[in-house]
DNA sequence: CTTGCAAATGACACCGGTTTCCTATAATCT
DNA sequence: AGATTATAGGAAACCGGTGTCATTTGCAAG
């Protein structure tokens, strides 16, 4: 990969507008056409409560009648805080980053601020340091965090300790709540797993998410409860390790498949997994639902693309996505510091065709 | 959805850190630090070339020391421009406005950059204003087109009128080569078609892309060039249009599979729309690819996951969205403005399970 | 011993906002 | 009526960089 430095070489491009652009003007314009001081037209920009409503009017007339608008770099200098919203993640899964990014998105739509996108390598040494800089140097008004960063809750810490608004996802609500949008993971996996449970299914195998992630945990907590509440025993061969990756779907199949007796039904703990569930089953001539149930979890796009399309928990990502946006920008929105964003979002089993009772034998 | 005022309130929150963060070192602090004027510590950050190695070094030994960072806020001030690389999409999927991202965000590692993603609303009518105000607004550095945006080449037009670097992606090299990132889709759907007639296929439906796309065009032309080529004639009812989802696959399958004799091999103009056609084709109990070959384009991870695993062309995206980032921000590397990035990039064909020769009847 | 010229650096204005602090005027109170 | 406050609004500094232009210095040429 190309390298560059990470310093633009001293450039005499002029700065002005190329000729034909005519500048846009700017609070001075303003100012001067309007008879007042700039510090009244910034009084009328942001509101000022104490302003003669006849001036703010006037002010306002001018600033529609040129087209004003303030300049955000500007005010980003003066104010020591940029309008702009930070994403920060390590990848865990494309379709739900893009959910996410959608969810803030619509959220910031229509509103000063812009969203940048910061991924970062999970595990790496210097991740927080990056993160710390990206934070300080940027200046950003507040950063979304994705799990599994959010996990170990550093970069929470790291936020309090810059001063910079934070929210993060999680699969659970966890200690700071104020800074949470979260899903009730266990509820929803133990409902899927009831469902199951109800069409006739008592061996099933789990394709669990990998250790250290809270969503992993979580799920796999509210698979067993489901079990336990059943009285169905959960022997240890019928739980496989998985990564969230379709890769590791097929191979976790793979070893619950070689179990005798197999499993009448198998819930991964993300759709990625289950399409790779499903795509070992294919592997082997079994036929889904007949020979094996599959249940995922996420709601991507690929659930419904595979055949048969896949029975699996709604996550609803993009509305949490857009929750947590509103809830960084909501100081900004009105004086009410405390705007209540519902923070906990009910994921719900969508039935498909990838569920039915096991064959009698 | 909620729509916040564009206006932040005022607020009286002291704008200095939090106590017990230290105040980042500024350019002043540098000055004083190394005994020299603030344009000095400037035309260090800047490497400008008139500078004495002494006191270049004298200075920089005193930016690592106070682990300086210029503010990029008063950078963009200053510059009257920032430091940021837009990204123009209007979502014509997901999976490759991710790998664009992904590409751009490898290009922009480690450099001063950072990536802002901008959706707009396809045909809406203030779509141009939308962009135009976030390009002045915002004074990017510059911007990255995505497809299908950028096939009504208004938005370069904006670009050049308003001064803003931008790169478009495109599925051929359009006039303005010098603001391209290309792919021969024509090319590459040639091979493919040409691979489907050397299994034995004459009898060969398309689903197309959606009309005024640029690439359903190159695809198109490329899939009828190739039977051309082979001395195949394309009836009409051969061609079933596709808006490039994965809906409009099933339903142009659905009349395809209606056709009689049915065509034995069908080339949809993406992926999405290829797991539509293999999903259509299950649900009337044929098989893939014995009683119908597919090949999409794209190579989505969907194209892996499904059952059979398709066969597609690889559409080299991550590669095209580095290589776009890099021509935007190459001016800054050296000063080589004419660092060049390669701008077409080839497309392949992968080969898995979803062709096969026709079945005699 | 000037003069000329290039290299190295500094002083200062400027980018476009916000904040601090101060003044002028009007309204209220004794 | 005169003193006291609010209230509206302005002047100037500031945020942290960059651009312009002038100045200083060293050295070769005249």
């Amino acid at each position: 990969m190309a390298k560059p430095s990470s310093k633009p070489a001293a450039k005499s491009a002029p700065r002005r507008e190329p000729a034909g652009v005519q500048a846009k003007p700017t609070i001075n314009d303003i100012a001067r056409l309007s008879g007042v001081s700039k510090k009244t037209v910034s009084r009328v920009i942001n509101n000022s409560p104490l302003l003669n409503e006849e001036t703010r009017e006037r002010v306002e007339q001018v600033i529609r009648e040129t087209g004003y608008v303030p300049n955000p770099q500007a005010r980003a200098l003066a104010l020591g805080r940029n309008f702009l919203i930070g994403l920060i993640h390590d990848n865990p899964n494309a379709q739900m980053i893009l959910n996410m990014q959608q969810g803030i998105l619509e959220a910031l739509r229509d509103t000063d601020f812009e969203l940048v996108v910061r991924p970062v390598d999970r595990g790496s040494a210097t991740m927080l340091d990056d993160v710390r800089s990206f934070l300080t140097r940027q200046r950003l008004y507040g950063v979304v965090i994705l799990p599994p960063i959010s996990e170990n809750s550093q970069l929470a810490a790291l936020c309090n300790e810059i001063g910079c608004r934070y929210v993060r996802m999680g699969s659970a609500i966890l200690d700071d709540a104020d800074h949470m949008v979260a899903s009730n993971d266990r509820d929803a996996v133990a409902e899927a797993t009831r469902y199951l449970i109800s069409q006739g299914h008592t061996r099933i195998g789990l394709v669990a998410g990998p250790h250290g992630f809270r969503s992993a945990r979580e799920r796999r907590e509210g698979f067993e409860a489901a079990l336990a509440e059943a009285g169905i025993k959960l022997p240890r061969s019928l739980v496989a390790d998985g990564q969230y990756t379709f890769e590791s779907g097929i191979s976790a199949t793979d070893s619950l498949l070689d179990l005798s007796p197999r499993p009448t039904a198998i819930f991964a703990c993300n759709d990625e997994m289950a399409a790779g569930v499903l795509f070992a089953a294919r592997e082997r001539g079994l036929a889904v639902p007949d020979d094996l149930s599959i249940v995922g979890f996420d709601d991507t796009p690929i659930a419904a693309r595979v055949w048969p399309p896949l029975t699996t928990v709604r996550w609803p990502i993009v509305a949490m996505g857009r929750s947590a946006a509103l809830k960084l920008i909501s100081g900004t929105i009105a004086h009410a510091e405390d705007v209540t964003e519902p923070s906990l979002f009910i994921s719900t089993l969508i039935r498909r065709g990838s569920v039915a009772p096991p064959r009698k034998d």
